[in-house]
DNA sequence: TCCAATGTTTCGCC
DNA sequence: GGGCGAAACATTGG
């Protein structure tokens, strides 16, 4: 799950705000959440933040996690159950951890790609500082792109007709540039296709066969020291060059 | 039926 | 102690 699912699970949850728990249960070990409120809901990156009275808990769905509000699964116990009343957020498959810190001190909000708070500025030093790393692994790095991920990376890269494996030495400031702003611009259009239920189908070249650009195959291939599979076009993809995405 | 994949942490080794 | 790779975890659609 990436950036912008969490934040449409953040809005979903809504509903439960300044509501008490009724009862909390799951296969992880969790503080005592019956009868506290629950405070807050959101995201940074791709943690779920819940703030209780009297803790935080962060999920994180790795590859597999899902979430369902009154509607659980069958034959699956899941991590975390937390009944309000007569609903209930069931949580499977994910990480969940309590903090114990306050989440503005531990989370920098300026590096979360779906935030208010995001810093253009901020990112594009960091990839200054990192020429010999490739535009794919930069991409994924969430210290850098908190929220971004292998979706996000591949459309990116194929929006900016730019090689998963081009250093981000041969981009140049411009180059660069135009990576950290198609990051936000697309992370925020998957949000809102997200929410329309229309993500998929416009997926460029994410799973695709063919490029709809120029029609030759669309490659398959594990890329960069992360070696997370990259999609992309050899045909419109060139290394060393980054057009402004249309 | 098999296998890769919207991901991260941890552990052991050099 | 840093960097690296492997392993662990866990689910499901194609």
């Amino acid at each position: 799950m990436e950036g912008p699912s969490l934040v449409i699970a953040s809005e979903e949850f809504a509903p439960f705000l300044g509501r008490k728990v009724s009862r909390a249960s799951g296969t992880v070990k969790l503080p005592l959440l019956r009868r506290k409120k629950l405070l807050e809901v959101r995201s940074w990156g791709k943690h779920l933040l819940l703030r209780f009275e009297n803790a935080t808990l962060r999920v994180h769905f790795l590859m597999f996690g899902s979430y369902r509000i009154n509607n659980p699964r069958e034959n699956r116990s899941p991590k975390l159950e937390l009944h309000f009343g007569k609903n209930a957020i069931c949580f499977y498959s994910c990480a969940i951890k309590e903090i114990n810190a306050d989440p503005d001190e531990l989370y920098d909000w300026s590096i979360d790609v779906m935030s208010d708070k995001w810093d253009e500025g901020r990112a594009l030093l960091a990839l200054k500082k990192k020429p010999d790393v490739l535009v794919c692994d930069a991409l994924m790095d969430q210290t850098i792109f908190s929220g971004v991920g292998n979706i996000i990376k591949n459309e990116v890269l194929w929006n900016l007709h730019l090689h998963p494996e081009t250093p981000l030495g041969f981009l140049g400031a411009r180059g660069l540039r135009y990576v950290v702003q198609e990051v936000r611009a697309y992370s925020l259009k998957f949000y809102k296709w997200k929410k329309q239920n229309v993500l998929k189908r416009n997926w460029k070249v994410f799973r695709k066969k063919t490029c709809p650009r120029c029609e030759l195959p669309v490659l398959r291939k594990s890329t960069g020291k992360l070696d997370r599979v990259s999609w992309f076009c050899e045909g419109c993809q060139h290394l060393g060059a980054a057009t402004k995405a249309a």
